[in-house]
DNA sequence: ATAGGGTTAG
């Protein structure tokens, strides 16, 4: 049977009375058994309802006392005893009664084994928990769901797995509860690519078994296929549900919201609202659309949820007011956000968070290091999130002496352990502020093993300083951790082309060609009347695509006039100027503004979300535009918010 | 006796 390692927390001297429960046999379990409804004395039977009231009362000191000197406490007794350990969430306590119940000859009786599993796995007790597990011999259905549930439930992943697979070899049958554990199962183990396999498996088997009629069942399943991006099979399962209820549309939208397709989540819950009457959406399913506006920067739909959200009362949600103020700061509305979360009346780490990295985005670095100083103020103590939030600040608003000092803070003030993301905050901080010998020492100088964020930090800061000679060391190491993402090879490339050294940009990309790898195509959304259109690279199926360019012409050659110099360094394709500028022009976010000019009113913000960093030219051309069409125009990129108005961004050209 | 979906960063 399978071993948990490490000690038991209380080193339970395990077992008192039956020294060899190995080698007990079926006999004792159902003397044991017999034994809880054999005729006890009267003055048993009245303490036996004393501790059994007393539990209810909660009052479990007391009824320990009782127990203590009571031979014969009934199952019952024993059952409520657990349960009360539990709800007083006392450990020591749990492990008491477990042990008069072992001294009471209950040890085999699989209630309350079952009982006791549940009991240790709410106490994160593992241990414990698979110690009752090994020690019972009538391993019921209970028995086993309740330990693979326990193991599941603590993010033991493998251990809840490899007992499912015991459990099967013994040839005990599933049932619909142990197939949700050991989906779960599967969501909690360390990444692997068997895992989908695996799924995939159990998939079958509860098909085989007749459990998909099952929505429990069947959410969880949907929900494992999410959380593996498997965005097709959960899609697949959902259309085949033959019963769906909130619980299961929340989730699927959810599976598209976390999936980065915010577009067809926005679009189930639509669905959901006006196919079905009987299904209505409640606060959870709210956060997960939210999200999705958020992702879009899709204000007008986002503003429309808000007014769903205060007429179904549920603005008295903690995590639904965090999705809105998420929603709000990301849509770079930055005055309403704020004002949200400053008349909160509850706060937790999230709504600080979001706040904090809501600055950020927006460009205001100084108020998310002072909110930062304001929520510890509070007594509120900073997570791994709060730090990478403020960090990010730092680095964005030039921060450096600011950002060493809060990095020193993590461990020595705050005990909170550098991840290797919060290293990639430092080599950012030094890289972006052009100090790039420092930020090398960083990465020298970790405790932990650089990752790929870290590597791929140190090159963006070598791609806005030019600096090819550490650029080329950092991508080294880049392209042996990630050998297939394109995206570092294409940023050393820029790099090249910006030192003019086109031989070896070329390089890189017939190493690109070689590896057979693309480019993440650039994307584009933009809300407008809060419709969502969204914009690829010349995207030949647009019907107003002659329209867009021709705009784009227009532009351009005002443009030229007031001396802009289109900038093709990203292009890089060996193609003549011409064809260089028209590619250019056909970057998805100038589709989108372009769009968002002709589609949207006078005087109305266009707001843009894009997939990628946005690209100097695009950046330049903006600004320009934002001029000459006297237009706010907001583009969220990957890093954070520009508001482009009169000629100038918000940047500062610094991102 | 046991069960499903949600928020923040990169």
């Amino acid at each position: 049977m399978l071993a948990f390692n490490g000690l038991s927390p209380l080193q339970l001297p395990f077992p008192p009375k039956y020294s060899n429960c190995k080698t007990k046999t079926k006999q004792t379990f159902s003397i044991a058994a017999a034994y809880s409804i054999k005729t006890i004395p009267q003055h048993s039977i009245k303490n036996n309802k004393t501790i059994q009231s007393l539990c209810k009362q909660g009052n479990l000191k007391q009824a320990l006392q009782i127990l203590s000197n009571e031979p014969n406490p009934t199952q019952q007794t024993y059952e409520l005893l657990i349960l009360s350990c539990t709800q007083q969430n006392s450990l020591s306590d749990g492990v008491i009664v477990h042990r008069h119940l072992i001294d009471d000859g209950f040890d085999q009786d699989s209630f309350l084994a079952t009982k006791l599993i549940n009991m240790y796995t709410e106490f994160n007790s593992m241990d414990n928990a698979l110690y009752v597990f090994d020690k019972i011999l009538d391993k019921t259905i209970f028995v086993w769901n309740a330990i693979i549930r326990g193991f599941a439930l603590s993010a033991h992943g493998e251990e809840a797995l490899s007992l499912y697979y015991s459990m099967n070899q013994i040839g005990m049958p599933s049932d619909r509860f142990t197939y949700t554990y050991a989906l779960k199962a599967l969501v909690v183990s360390s990444p692997s690519i068997s895992l989908i396999q695996k799924g995939k498996e159990i998939h079958g088997h509860i098909l085989r078994h007749g459990f998909e009629s099952y929505v429990h069942t069947m959410t969880t399943l949907m929900d494992m296929y999410a959380r593996f991006g498997c965005v097709s099979y959960a899609k697949y399962v959902f259309v085949k549900m033959p019963e769906k209820n909130v619980v299961s549309w929340s989730a699927i939208i959810a599976c598209y919201a976390k999936n980065e397709r915010p577009v067809e989540a926005l679009y189930l819950f639509w669905e959901m609202m006006s196919e079905t009457f009987d299904v209505v959406p409640n606060s959870v399913t709210m956060v997960s659309v939210l999200q999705a506006c958020a992702a879009l920067s899709a204000l007008g739909q986002g503003k429309l949820i808000h007014c769903y959200v205060l007429r179904r009362g549920f603005d008295s949600t903690l995590p639904v007011m965090n999705s809105l103020v998420n929603m709000y700061l990301k849509c770079g509305s930055l005055y309403i956000g704020q004002r949200i979360f400053d008349q909160m009346g509850k706060k937790d780490i999230v709504s600080w968070n979001s706040m904090i990295a809501g600055y950020t985005i927006n460009g205001y670095g100084k108020e998310a290091v002072e909110l930062f100083r304001d929520m510890i103020q509070n007594g509120v103590s900073p997570n791994i999130i709060t730090f990478v939030s403020v960090l990010g600040a730092c680095s964005h608003a030039g921060l450096v002496n600011e950002g060493k000092q809060i990095f020193d803070s993590m461990t020595r003030q705050h005990k909170v352990v550098p991840t290797v993301e919060h290293y990639a905050c430092m080599v950012d901080l030094f890289g972006r502020a052009g100090r790039l010998d420092e930020a090398a020492k960083i990465v020298e100088g970790m405790r932990i093993e650089p990752g790929p964020t870290v590597w791929g930090s140190l090159l963006g800061a070598c791609r806005i300083h030019c600096n090819v000679e550490l650029a080329e060391r950092a991508s080294v190491r880049l392209f042996q951790l990630e050998p297939v993402n394109a995206g570092n090879f294409v940023l050393l490339a820029e790099i090249y082309a910006a030192a003019k050294m086109w031989e070896q940009v070329s390089k890189v990309k017939k190493l690109l060609e070689a590896r057979n790898l693309q480019k993440v195509p650039g994307c584009s959304w933009i809300e407008v009347k809060r419709k969502i259109y969204s914009f690829v690279s010349i995207d030949e199926l647009n019907p107003q695509m002659e329209q867009l360019h021709a705009l784009l012409i227009h532009l351009s050659s005002e443009m030229k006039e007031k001396g802009y110099v289109p900038d093709t360094r990203v292009v890089l394709y060996e193609l003549d100027q011409v064809e260089k500028e028209r590619i250019l022009l056909g970057h998805s976010e100038k589709l989108a503004v372009a769009f968002g000019l002709i589609n949207s009113g006078r005087g109305e913000t266009i707001r843009i979300t894009k997939n990628l960093r946005l690209c100097e030219d695009c950046h330049s051309v903006t600004k320009f535009i934002s001029k000459f069409t006297n237009r706010e125009i907001l583009v969220r990129d990957v890093n954070r918010i520009h508001r482009f108005r009169e000629g100038f961004c918000s940047c500062g050209d610094y991102w």
